[in-house]
DNA sequence: TCTCAAGCGGAACGTTCACTCCGCTTGAGA
DNA sequence: TCTCAAGCGGAGTGAACGTTCCGCTTGAGA
């Protein structure tokens, strides 16, 4: 499921390797705690090491973001993966919910999750199935005819502001943010006075 | 309506009060367009002044940004105030949508609104007229019982999230967001699977 | 056990950027 | 018109922070 980002010339020596994951530990604690202007320094205290360590592992501190990245990425695949196994078209409801608890735990990179370079590939594979989660619901009259994959995207991008601003005092906020989306997209909702995005 | 940071106890040059102005609109732009991480340089340049024009005029960049800050929820509270004029309960819903185009056109500062200190009586006089519009509408069964104040925050948090994400490419995507919560939160939409927030 | 490539820490470096300083300019009151 | 407090530009300053470098340490294969 997780591709690392390191080649796989020659395995890590062991310490070398437990390093890394706590790094990626750490740089995910941290990030969510301040934000991702959060200093390297912190990150590799917080993971036992020296900033040299760091520097080993990750050429910049955007590739180590951009690990971040891809684990959230690969997480929400698998969430969209399950969400498929899902009966009664429900299947997208389950993953927004899943996905809103992934970004809960990676709120530190979430401005860089829709325009990371270095994971287009795994982005279009969540796409996909996104509109296939989306087509299920449909078909069984679980969310409104004009609901595109556009709107799976707003259910994203709102869910970003939402964590980034409630912080740590209302750490369920979130949920609601989802379940109001959720229910606005239903086709029980009145009609939307703005029509689906392109 | 406005209240000017600059003590009152001189007025301005002409020339003065003019470049003030000027920074405070060359501010708007370069930050929606590039974010607060913009320098202070390139705002100074977009007003056609020099740094030190600026710094005679805003004692740092936080205090700018603040102003900002300021302006834009002067323009949510005289929202709120002619929402409050909408009859039929539609009050509410007016608000936002306004709160949403003056977000739209001040993308640059979301990030400071919630938790600027200079701001604090502004924002609570905003809060109480929420209240008052969430009452209303209430009373006039435009939207569900259970939906509290906290779910207007929701809105206006989503919104940040997804004005930030959707960027220039996608100018009316708060549009549709708005009007997704507004219909997850009336009386006819199914029952929210989250508890209101406290 | 011995060897050494790989790993490690953290001081030092370079860049970026908010902010200051100072000599020149100018609007406006007398 | 004259005066000068107020305003102006932009080079310079200092601090923060990402990144590099290098001498010491260590896991693991022989």
């Amino acid at each position: 499921m997780t591709t690392s980002t390191e080649p796989e010339h020659r395995a890590l020596r062991r310490d070398a390797s437990e390093n890394r994951r706590r790094l990626i530990e750490a740089a995910r604690l941290v990030f969510a705690e301040h934000g991702m202007e959060a200093g390297v320094e912190e990150v590799a205290h917080r993971a036992g090491v020296g900033v040299g360590t760091l520097y080993r592992r990750f050429p910049t501190k955007d590739a180590l973001i951009a690990e971040l990245v891809r684990t959230l990425l690969d997480e929400v695949l698998e969430s969209a993966r399950q969400a498929s196994t899902v009966p009664g078209g429900d299947g997208l409801e389950h993953f927004l919910f899943d996905v809103g608890a992934a970004h809960a735990a990676n709120r530190g990179c979430l401005a860089r999750l829709w325009n990371d370079e270095t994971t287009t590939t795994l982005r279009q594979e969540i796409r996909t199935r996104m509109a296939t989660l989306l087509d299920d619901a449909r078909r069984h009259g679980r969310i409104r005819d004009d609901a595109t994959i556009a709107d799976v995207d707003l259910t994203f991008w709102s869910l970003r502001g939402v964590l980034e601003a409630s912080g740590h005092d209302l750490p369920d906020a979130w949920r609601r943010q989802v379940a109001i989306s959720v229910a606005g997209l239903r086709p029980s909702a009145e009609a939307l006075s703005q029509p689906a995005l392109a």
